[in-house]
DNA sequence: GTTATGACTTCAC
DNA sequence: CGTGAAGCCATAA
């Protein structure tokens, strides 16, 4: 059948699965994390992905950062300001003064 | 069909 | 180590 459904059908499930397999107190980049589902180069899949979860999505997408090893989460979605940090921080992650924290340190394994 | 945008990445300076 | 530019891909208009 003519899949009208976003090409993320398939790749959301595998991102999912993946965000679901970082531990706590750990993260990964988008683009580790696309290259673990499979998905090389499309990072910004991830990021429409996880921004277009499902509320009933039991998904860790705050253990999800850039590159830099700083929190992204659009300030574009005030409301949910700074809620992705505060989850990092009661997951034992510690944040330098710049809203960053050690992403070498943090960064998930497989 | 094109154009603009985005929770990104990576290299170059 | 900060900033800029190019690359990448899907959605929205």
């Amino acid at each position: 059948m003519t899949t009208t459904l976003p090409e993320g059908a398939e790749a959301g499930a595998a991102i999912c699965g993946v965000v679901c397999r970082i531990p706590k107190g750990w993260v990964a980049t988008y683009g580790q994390v696309a290259a673990m589902a499979g998905l090389p180069r499309r990072a910004r899949l991830v990021v429409y992905v996880l921004q277009h979860l499902d509320p009933a999505s039991v998904v860790p997408w705050h253990r999800v950062v850039n590159a830099k090893g700083e929190v992204s989460y659009t300030p574009s979605r005030n409301g949910s300001d700074g809620v992705q940090r505060r989850l990092l921080e009661d997951e034992g992650i510690v944040f330098d003064g710049r809203g960053r924290f050690a992403l070498e340190r943090y960064r998930w394994l497989d």
